[in-house]
This record gives structure tokens, C-alpha cells and sequence, in this order.
DNA sequence: GTGAAAGCGCTAACAA
DNA sequence: TTGTTAGCGCTTTCAC
């Protein structure tokens, strides 16, 4: 069904139902009457593509993220849908698994369907992103990453956040702090959080030791193995540990309770991410709370802004932060003991 | 850039250009070569918009659901775009946080925006989504609920389910079983698991106690609230509790451990969903597995089925079931005192 | 107020 | 092999 036989259906032109679907200029009441029963009674929708191809704006924005199903990109994804479709937008959904070659071909991709805006939830940046991105010509947003350039970023200032739960950490009375990171190529988690670790310890004159270093991906899997490979490794045990994502606190604290050590008596646990992951935790997880959602609504207002005063070509801001939140739960509560 | 620009550019015509884009149709060498170029040089993509005015095929799948950071429907974006994204389909994202309006909304827009193929991972049916789906002539497969007539769907059985982690809890010795259930207009969950708990209770001559039963809304905090209920108005505490969700089981054990009450000693706790969030859970979630991502990967390519075979006009299966797994965790292990 | 006609960028049928 | 042309469904001048 196009305007064309509706128009027929209502014995007029196109032009006519094309005014009254968009209410763009006059059209006799009559008419109009007689367009909008049609248009009523055949469930007409016009197709978008013949209008994106004229007006040269599909309404669509794309979405590059790292996993669909994770809870930091769910809850940024989820900032985005509520921003954009509030103001008559779609989300083009691009997973990429983590692999960058696919990240690139998202973009092609997104430019073929002409999306008006891209938001990149970004786990690692390298040069080849920003050259793509470069030459897109599509107003872009990157969320958890800093591009070299000036590409507008939203942040999360991993570095003071992670100094802030060491020295919380140090603050109960806890000395030898381990940590369990990701790899380096991730640089707000990778090597900003663990710098920030590394930083709070030697401002309290303890050398951060390599053995008390430990990697994950962030999964609860992985958080078990670190933890274990952590208290296989070392002859004086650590007496806390923080895990830069709450999965993989919550494996590490899943390994010590099968080897029958106390959280916090014996171990104190940190963690990164928050919600009610870390909340509804036995016992209650201490966390680096990040308002994800929020990343996701203040990447697309800056996104929104590019996209509707195309004058100024020039990106509104280069970097963003993202206010964090330390919270406190049982699992880094001081004992008496110190 | 357009085609005819860079016809221009390779000095040739459109229709050359198109057909080394397409492989379609021979082409000499050399003008080929010299396409090649100009096509490396600018960087150029056709426009998927004027393509699919042409071809009617969007290649884009809509997917309608209802909590864009939901643990259950994230999986099952995950499982669709799997799928469909090696081949070469996008997925344009319909996020309704459970409003039916929202939904129906989407399905308007998605015949506006021609998707090929809509998966709808739905919360609640009713005769209006019926209706409308029944009208929009666009393939579609249902996740999670079931259709009245004959659209394809893809089911949980939770009946059966329900009833196996009852029996299960009465297997350990446990009597007086609560249950923490959901809104009746979710036939699936709010109805179906619940039916599944009281014929298995009364298959075992107990009859289901209105006192022991509470209403969540499938979270943490829900869960919280229902267990507090549940201990609060029954003289006689139950001795489990069996939530349909792990995230309110999760919650009801935050309650129960707040009070001093231990799991599974005093009280034993069951949920539903699976995953890492019952298997790192302290302690160990009893919890009936289901495996979403492949729900959708079962929808995909049930709807693949359909876009691609046209002539087959019916749909090729009305109700598929997903497997279920009940996964024992310490949560409800049976107790030496029975 | 209204309709005819051009054009958005692409593909495919047809000529050359 | 290659180029010309019509047409996908819509919007938008521009005449009437």
C-alpha cells in the first residue's frame, strides 16, 4: 500500500494525502476527511525509506556496543533508547563481542543505513577507530574511552574512582591489598583503574607488588580463578582485594567462601559497578557505583546537539565525566582486630 | 557521495558502478580496476535506503522488548543478533519498559521502517497485539508468551518447570512452601508457574495457602518486600521459598540472612533463570536454568524460515519449547533434620 | 486548494 | 560489455 493508491482510494492526489499525513500546507476539510478515513481504514504507514531518502534523515541511531547482554552496556543502551526514542528515534543495535574488526565494520554498516548519529560504547580505541570514525562524516559520541583527538567522550573518572576504594581499603585497616584487573588494551579499566590503585598504595608508602596483581574479564568465572591464583600465589595472604568489576569481586568472594575464609574477617572485597548486584550480595558488596544509564543519556544529549545545530560542526565538548559513588557494604566493614 | 558521482569520477556510468558493488553483471578489467579505486579512494557506501526502496528488503529485523537491560530478553538479543547479524540482518531496537502502548507503537514503526521480520520477546498478549500483528503482514515470531491463534512462538514450559522445583523442595523434606509470583496478566510466569506450584503441592495432599503467597514484580527489592511479607503474616514461618525469579530469591534471602534466618537450615530458597547470578550466589541458587539466548536463536530462525521461503505464506511451527534445567545449589539442600 | 512532475540514490531491463 | 532509462514511494516546488 502506497500514497499513491490511498490517494486513489480517496479520489485525489498524492500530494494532497501527503499534506494531510505531515499536515504541511492546506488541504480542503473534505478532502482531508475523506483521506483520513482511508488512511484510517487501510492501516497505512508510509515507508520510511522513500522519506529518509528525500528528507535525507532516518531517525535512526546506531549503537556500537561491546556485549548486548552486559550490565554497564544494558544500562548505557538503555540511557540511549530513553533519550532518543522519546524524541522519535530508532536504535540500530551493532554487537560487536569485542572485536574490533567488527566495531569497524558496524561503521560501514551504519553509514550505508544512514543513521543521523553514532553512539560507540567503546571497551578499547585505537588508531584505525579514529580514523574510520574520521572519515564517517557522522556526528559521533563515544562513551568509556578517550579518543586521542577531539572526538566528544563520556567518562568515568576511573583513576580518582579507584584511588578512592584503595584508600578506603588502606582506611579499615588493611595492608596488603591485592588487585584483580583487565587487560592493559582496555585503558579506563585496564590501566586507569589499576594506576589509581597503584597511586593510592604508594601515597601510603606500600610498593604495589606483582604478586598481588591478578587478571580477569570481568566475569564471575574469571574473578574465581584470579582470586584462587591469588592465594595460591602468595605466602603471606592478602587481607583485601579489590576487583575493578563486581562480577569478578563476586567470583573472588565465591572462591574464598569455598575455601572456608571469612569476607571481610579474613578478606576484604571491593568492586566496580554497583546496582543491586552489589546490593543484594551476602554480604552486602562494597562497590564503585557508576551511573551507567546516566553515561548513556549524557552521551546522547551531546550527540542530540551535534545532530539538530549542524552549524556548529565543531563537537560541543571533548570529554564528559560521569559522576561515581563509593558505597560502603559489609564486605570491607573495619573489624575490631584491624 | 552517490553512484552517479562516482560514475563520474571512474568515467563510466552508474550502472558499471553498481555492478562491481553487486558482482552482478560482467564488467571489463580495467574499468573495473579503475571503480575499484575510486571506490577505495572515497570511501564511499551506498545508500541502504534507496537500495531497499528498490529491493522491498530492509534487511533489518525488529525486536520488541521489555527492559533493554533485562538479564532474561538482553539474552535473547543476544541469541537474535547472533544469528541474524552473520547474516547480514541489523536489529532496530524496540524497547516498551512493559507498556502494551509502546509495543504497539513499535509495530506501526516497524512497518514504517519495512523491517523484514519482527521478534517480539513479549511480557503480556493480549487480543490488541493480536490484532494489530494480525494486520502489519510482517513475519513475526513471539518469545515467551503465547499467541491465541497460530503465530509462531517460542515457549518456556514453565508449568512443567514450576512443578519440578516443587517437587524438588518437597523431595527435601521441606512442607510448608511459599511462593512468590508476579501479575496474573503474565500468563506465562504470573500463571503458569504458579499452577505448576500448587498441582505439585497438591499432588502431595498439601493444599496451597493464600498466606503463603506474595506478589513481586521480578526484582531484587521485590523480592526483599515479599519475603518480609511472607514471614510477617504466617504464625508458622514456611520452611522454603520458591520465587519466580532468582533476582526476587536472591532479594528474599538479602531479607531472610537481615533477620538471622540461615538458607537452606531454616528456610530453603528456589528460583528461576539460571546463569552466573545464581551459581555465584553465597550461597549456591537452586534455580531452574533456561537457556534465553537460545529462545532466541530458536525465534530467529523461525522467523528466518519465514522471510526467506515467502511461499510457504504459513507459519512453520506454532508453539517451539525451549529446555529447562534444574540446577541444585546449596540453597536447598536437604537438611540431616529433614 | 490542488495536482502534475521532478528528483532523492539505487537497480534492472533494455538498447546499443 | 556498456550506457540509458524507468521506477521504487515519498516530498516539494510550481503551475493551475
Amino acid at each position: 500500500m502506497n500514497i499513491k493508491e490511498i490517494s486513489k482510494l480517496a479520489n485525489t492526489s498524492p500530494s494532497s494525502v501527503s499534506r494531510v499525513i505531515n499536515s504541511s500546507g492546506y488541504v480542503k476539510d473534505e478532502v482531508k476527511q475523506r483521506i483520513l478515513k482511508v488512511l484510517e481504514e487501510t492501516g497505512y504507514r508510509p515507508n520510511a525509506f522513500a522519506k529518509a531518502l528525500h528528507s535525507k534523515k532516518s531517525h535512526t541511531i546506531g549503537v556500537i556496543l561491546p556485549k548486548i547482554n552486559g550490565t554497564s552496556s544494558g544500562e548505557s543502551v538503555s540511557g540511549i533508547d530513553h533519550f532518543f526514542s522519546s524524541r522519535g528515534y530508532s536504535l540500530l543495535l551493532g554487537n560487536t563481542d569485542h572485536q574490533v574488526k567488527k566495531e569497524l565494520e558496524f561503521l560501514d554498516l551504519f553509514k550505508e543505513k544512514q543513521v543521523d548519529g553514532i553512539i560507540f560504547i567503546a571497551t578499547r580505541f585505537t588508531p584505525e577507530h579514529q580514523e574510520k570514525l574520521n572519515k564517517l562524516g557522522i556526528p559521533v559520541v563515544i562513551i568509556g574511552q578517550e579518543s586521542p583527538e577531539n572526538l566528544p567522550c563520556v567518562l568515568f573518572d576511573e583513576y580518582q574512582a579507584a584511588k578512592r576504594m584503595t584508600e578506603h581499603l588502606l582506611a579499615t585497616g588493611k595492608q596488603r591489598i591485592a588487585f584483580i584487573g583487565v587487560d592493559k588494551w582496555d585503558i579506563s579499566v585496564g590501566v586507569l583503574r589499576h594506576k589509581g590503585y597503584c597511586d593510592a598504595l604508594m601515597e601510603h608508602n606500600i610498593t604495589p607488588e606483582d604478586s598481588l596483581f591478578a587478571r580477569g574479564d570481568f566475569t564471575h568465572q574469571s574473578g574465581f580463578i584470579a582470586c584462587r591464583h591469588l592465594l595460591e600465589h602468595n605466602d603471606i595472604k592478602p587481607d583485601a582485594i579489590f576487583a575493578a568489576s563486581d562480577k569478578m569481586a563476586i567470583g573472588a568472594m565465591s572462591y574464598l567462601f569455598s575455601t572456608g575464609l571469612r569476607v571481610p574477617e579474613d578478606i576484604s572485597i571491593g568492586g566496580v559497578g554497583g546496582g543491586t548486584l552489589a546490593e543484594f550480595y551476602n554480604p552486602k558488596l562494597t562497590t564503585l557505583a557508576y551511573d551507567y544509564k546516566q553515561s548513556g543519556i549524557i552521551a546522547s544529549e551531546l550527540l542530540y546537539q551535534q545532530i539538530t545545530s549542524p552549524a556548529q560542526k565543531e563537537p560541543p565538548a571533548h570529554k564528559t565525566y560521569v559522576p561515581y559513588e563509593l558505597i560502603i557494604g559489609k564486605s570491607s566493614e573495619s573489624q575490631p582486630q584491624g
